[in-house]
RNA sequence: GCCCCGUUCGUCUAGCGGCCUAGGACGCCACCCUCUCAAGGUGGUAGCACGGGUUCAAAUCCCGUACGGGGUACCA
């Protein structure tokens, strides 16, 4: 089903950051104008004229951009349409539908005046005993008795419009049909009716989302929880898994499919089968996904997301990191991160003059493990002459295990990386090099001496 | 307080009157694989908030109750 006639937007306000419920709702915006075909909007909510700074709005843009949501048409930005807002209070104003407000000793008072005048703010007549009711395409039939609504300001004594008004008369300008926000809107959408039946407008359908919530099922919020699309985009998730993610939140297809291709996903978005609960954010899953986008990158794309990460690493410089070793061991890697930020402590043995060892690994992996010492004094003496081959040093390593009946591997690995647990060890070991190999099996041995 | 919205495994969801002894995914547990850690494979764990209706039949429809959330700004 494509239907051109369709138009919907995507409208924050400039606040510096993508908030991964805004997000969402672009997401939901955009998934929703794909799989109709029709027209998906980009706008400013900029009427706070202390927050339209250029610096605050193109993140947005960026952030929008790396998720892959591309719009059709704007950014418009509302502040441009400040005289067409002017207009409209001025003319509700003029038919007596609104009135001059000042707010004095937590008073509203009412002044006298059909014309705007400046340092005074303008507030909208909410007619009495009426009922507003809507059609939600998420959430169905609402209504609202217009005698709980109480008289509100449309225009600021600064001279801007509220959100309300610039929201009803730019919707109806920009002859939007459907708008999708998230549920804490619900309640201010009586008001915007009611602005737009006053202009003559025929109010777009809306359909109101169910907010995104953190462990204490409360709406994420900047202050308690990591809501900055930029910061995920920064600790290394891919923005595929992102937008994957963001759209089973709220709503699922119908196959049990989770993880797939955004073109299947607008395939099978149906704005009707939304959910109207509220939905937890959950990392554990989020990097589920992350891990298995990348975990099917092909070796060339993931070298080439992993670089920036690789040479920003202040443990060497960026002209040690070797780029073909990191893409031989890149398949190793790539089944062991959720996150590229990880990549780096996979390679870093690779990368460094000498390891420290973990003590957790020094303890468990050496100490602890039954004849380390002869172990690496084997080791140490079968390594110095034996072919330098991943086979060959396999079987080395495991030869002196089985000659002193017991395991290995891992006093070895602990030595040669100073960790517990890695990728395969004797691939990246020809790469490592005799010398150092050998090197690092005799400082371990000696920590071992001086330690016991 | 008032208004609005919501409630299926711990979490995200499928389900839109019979196909449900409620399906999938994440997590968790076990086993297999294995040089480690993972990944992968197999199996397991756990849920329709509660109470009334309507109906031959309800997770699905209606009404209450409880609980949760959102709003109630010259923020959006």
């Amino acid at each position: 089903m494509t239907n051109p006639d369709i138009r919907c937007r995507f409208a924050p306000s400039p606040t510096g950051y993508l908030h991964v419920g805004s997000a969402r709702t672009a997401l939901f915006n955009w998934l929703f104008a794909r799989s109709v075909g029709g027209t998906f909007v980009l706008r400013i909510e900029d009427t706070d004229g202390d927050r339209n700074r250029p610096e605050l709005i193109d993140v947005i843009f960026d952030e929008l951009r790396w998720l892959g949501i591309d719009w059709d048409e704007g950014p418009f930005f509302q502040s441009d349409s400040r005289d067409r807002h002017r207009q409209v209070v001025t003319d509700l104003l003029a038919n007596g539908r609104a009135y001059l407000s000042e707010r004095v000793n937590e008073e509203n008072v009412v002044i006298e005046g059909s014309e705007l005048v400046d340092g005074l703010a303008v507030r909208y007549r909410v007619p009495k005993d009426r009922q507003v009711v809507f059609t939600d395409a998420v959430r169905g039939d609402v209504s609202f008795e217009t005698n709980d609504l109480e008289d509100f300001v449309i225009w600021r004594s600064n001279g801007t419009p509220t959100f309300l008004l610039a929201n009803a008369v730019d919707d109806a300008d920009m002859g939007i049909t459907h708008a999708i926000r998230g549920e804490d809107l619900l309640s201010t959408t009586p008001k915007v009716q009611l602005l737009m039946e006053e202009i003559g407008a025929t109010p777009p359908i809306y359909g109101h989302l169910p907010l995104l919530v953190n462990e204490q099922r409360k709406k994420l919020s900047k202050r308690r929880d990591d809501v900055s699309i930029a910061d995920y985009r920064t600790r290394g998730y891919l923005p595929e898994a992102m937008v994957n993610y963001l759209a089973l939140l709220g709503w699922g297809p119908d196959d049990d499919i989770e993880i797939r291709p955004i073109i299947e996903i607008i395939d099978k978005f149906d704005l009707g089968r939304v959910n109207k609960a509220a939905a937890f954010f959950d990392l554990k899953k989020l990097d589920h996904f992350s891990a298995t986008y990348i975990q099917n990158l092909d070796a060339d794309k993931f070298v080439e997301l992993v670089l920036p990460y690789l040479h920003a690493d202040e443990r060497w410089s960026a002209e040690t990191i070797d780029v073909a070793v990191v893409k031989e061991f890149a398949g190793d890697v790539q089944q062991r991160v959720a996150r590229l930020s990880e990549v780096p402590d996979w390679y870093d043995w690779l990368f460094l003059d000498s390891v420290e060892i973990e003590e957790k690994a020094m303890n468990k992996g050496l100490r602890k493990a039954k004849q380390a010492d002869e172990v690496l004094d084997g080791v140490i003496e079968a390594f110095a002459d034996c072919a330098w081959e991943e086979d060959v040093l396999n079987q080395t390593v495991r030869a002196v295990g089985d000659t002193l009946g017991v395991k290995s591997a891992v006093p070895v690995r602990v030595a040669v990386t100073g960790k517990m647990g890695g990728i395969p060890l004797y691939g990246p070991l020809v790469r490592l090099g005799r010398d150092k190999t050998i090197d690092r099996l005799r400082t371990a041995r000696e920590h071992l001496r001086s330690s016991s």
